[in-house]
DNA sequence: ATACGACGGTTTTTT
DNA sequence: ACCGTCGTAT
């Protein structure tokens, strides 16, 4: 189990006593590491059930037990996942305590911007002169407040000014929400975390969560916010012995109320740390890591570590100038072909970006040339509004009495608006019977009685279908997706809970739910950069390099979110093993939604400096216009007239 | 009073 | 491509 472990990395796994601070530099076997400390903790005798392990995604915690799995040859009881999910295992249990009904419902991001948007209505903020602050904007505002745990005023000012004309409207705004929460039994996913820091600092619960546990064990330490450290705290007050794993340069969360100082800061909240710096590579050949320690050089502050590449040879990252976004689809075609060729799977690759939509030309590009590939991150399955008209109908079977699901569902109906609607949920609420919404209420009565899950998921589906296909033009397109939802419910115990789990776990892309679809077929991934956080490829695509996109110009605002764009830019070179390309379109359009032709010349991206450059091949296309440029004609005269057509 | 279609504007990134 | 607003149809 420790056999194949470098030193550094078999002292940090085999560290005994107190807290433990891993610095692991990217590529540097963090995961290997992570998995045998926690192998090695059950083969000391620590119960598995009594170790945590908070990673960042549910994949990577999925990815980690299972190598505990194979390395300690056997099950594994280990309480892992995510932040939010474990959350939610702990809330569930001490519901009661927390004032929570037995079947509180988790809202997503999406469900949390529709209630704040009923709130904004009753406030009358609709029709107000000034523009008030969107819903998906108002959440961000108040999701970074809570996991700041700073003043509202202050958040507004430092993260989002042009919102500060409406800082009064939006606390009281705020206070109705987690009112409307409490009133609806719902919670959203900040809650998750307050209500977990609330059982840890609670002094009978906590104390006896904080024995409940022997070890715990956090990934990508770099990227927790205020709240989540407040919860680690409180989980050892008086047990000390706990693990980070991170790295500073790869933090990409501060918009999310993350900072690295919290890993920086690590030694200070825990004096007796340990720490254990691994700088051995053994992802990226020499020359990548070259251009990734390059890059890394221009970081303002940081711990100082230089990776070690431990596979000399492979090429120099390429860096290609191309047109604009058109050329660089194209590019990006034959460069990912060509490395098929050379025998790197199309799986084995993939395209990094900043935005999810800097690819829209790209995906067009590899449909016109049947190209398989899947997009990760960016607009998710469960944000299409038809996945959560169903899910909605899921909830209703859980509790009929959720408002927010049939104020969605009732809209569905023709000549049902908003007003309607409302009237509706409030008689159901006052204690009145189900709204007469005859194929929906019929549909969900008959699924009441259905026997599975997968049945009840059938029908609700059944009776769902003909509206979508109403409404939508593309209706046949959209069923498909529900068809994914109710194959994956037939897996489920329950359909609310299904629900709620989605909204924890969301499928990071549209295929997700359809399980890995089938493992033979070959395909591209596109990833945003965050969402490609703790992956590798053997070739990796870096698209549209310039300023304003990458760095993005809402992030040029201070000095700390532009290096937090530049770590980003380090995330996406050090996922590659040995390819990598780094495309720089010089022209762009101003208007990537409308289609005419207003665009400008960019400039590269300035995180490209001379050292970064030097580090690269540059390549540079030359696609001149296709004008005849040698021969110049010889003159004629030549009348063009479609007046004829006009008698 | 309410619903709905047309139109215009648009601050990333995600658990 | 989506969302919010506004004008018009029911």
């Amino acid at each position: 189990m420790l056999d194949h472990l470098n030193p550094e990395q078999r002292a940090a796994a085999t560290h005994d006593g107190g807290p433990l601070l891993i610095l692991a530099g990217a590529g540097t076997g963090k995961t290997t590491t992570l998995s045998a400390r926690v192998a090695w903790l059950i083969e000391q005798g620590t119960p598995a059930e009594r170790i945590v392990l908070l990673t960042f995604t549910r994949r990577a915690a999925r990815e980690m037990l299972q190598r505990v799995r194979t390395m300690t040859g056997g099950r594994c009881a280990v309480l892992g996942g995510t932040f939010h999910s474990v959350a939610h295992r702990l809330v569930r249990f001490h519901a009661a305590s927390l004032g929570l009904g037995a079947q509180f419902a988790v809202l997503d991001a999406g469900d949390a911007a529709d209630l704040l948007d009923v709130i904004r209505e009753e406030h009358g903020h609709a029709r107000e002169r000034r523009r008030f602050p969107r819903p998906g904007t108002l959440l961000d505002i108040y999701s970074r407040t809570v996991n700041f745990g700073r003043p509202l005023s202050d958040v507004v000012a430092e993260s989002f000014p042009w919102c500060e004309d409406h800082v009064e409207a939006m606390s009281n705004l705020f206070k109705a929400y987690a009112a409307h929460k409490r009133a609806l039994g719902v919670i959203d996913l900040d809650d998750l975390l307050l209500y977990w820091r609330g059982l840890a600092q609670d002094e009978v619960v906590g104390a006896s969560l904080e024995d409940s546990f022997d070890h715990v064990l956090i990934d990508e330490y770099q990227d927790v916010n205020g709240l989540q450290v407040e919860i680690v705290r409180a989980l050892r007050r008086r047990r000390r012995e706990l693990t980070v794993v991170g790295d500073d340069l790869q933090a990409i969360y501060g918009w999310r109320a993350a900072s690295a100082d919290h890993i920086l800061s690590f030694g200070q909240h825990f004096p007796d740390a340990s720490v254990v710096t691994l700088e051995r590579n053994y992802r990226s050949g020499e020359p990548i890591l070259g251009t990734a320690n390059a890059l890394a050089g221009d970081f303002k502050r940081a711990y100082r570590k230089q990776l070690r590449a431990q596979r000399p040879g492979g090429g120099a990252p390429k860096l290609v100038f191309c047109r604009d976004d058109s050329a660089q689809a194209g590019e990006v075609c034959e460069r990912v072909l060509e490395a098929r060729e050379q025998g790197i799977d199309l799986r084995k690759q993939a395209v990094l970006m900043r935005t999810s939509h800097d690819s829209d030309l790209l995906e067009l590009e590899l449909q016109r040339r049947q190209i398989p590939f899947v997009k990760y991150g960016g607009l998710r399955y469960l944000e299409a509004a038809h996945v959560k008209d169903l899910l909605a109908l899921f909830r209703l079977l859980d509790n009929p009495r959720n408002e927010l699901a049939w104020f969605r569902v009732l809209q569905l109906l023709d000549g049902i608006g908003p007003i309607t609607a409302r009237k509706a949920t409030d008689e159901l609420l006052a204690g009145g019977t189900w709204p007469a919404a005859a194929p929906l209420t019929e549909a969900l009565d008959a699924a009441r009685k259905a026997e599975s899950p997968g049945q009840q998921a059938e029908l609700l589906r059944g009776a769902l279908a003909p509206l979508i296909e109403e409404r939508y033009p593309d209706g046949a397109v959209r069923l498909e997706d529900l068809d994914r939802l109710v194959a994956a419910a037939r897996q489920a115990h329950d359909l609310g809970q299904f629900a709620s789990e989605l909204a924890l776990d969301p499928p990071q892309s549209s295929g997700d739910l359809a399980g890995p679809p089938h493992l033979d077929e070959d395909y591209l991934v596109l990833s945003t950069v965050h969402s490609a956080k703790g992956l590798e490829w053997e070739a990796v695509h870096v698209l549209a390099l310039y300023d304003g996109n990458f760095p993005a110009d809402m992030a040029c605002g201070s000095a700390e979110s532009i290096e937090e764009e530049r770590r980003l830019l380090y995330v996406a070179i050090t996922r590659a093993r040995r390819q990598l390309h780094l495309y720089v379109p010089v022209r762009y359009y101003h208007r990537p939604f409308g289609r005419d032709d207003a665009h400008g010349y960019g400039k590269a991206s300035r995180f490209l400096t001379p050292a970064v450059r030097e580090t690269c091949e540059i390549v540079t296309l030359d696609e001149p216009m296709a004008l005849p440029t040698s021969a110049a004609p010889a003159p004629r005269t030549i009348t063009v007239s479609v007046d004829a057509l006009f008698g």
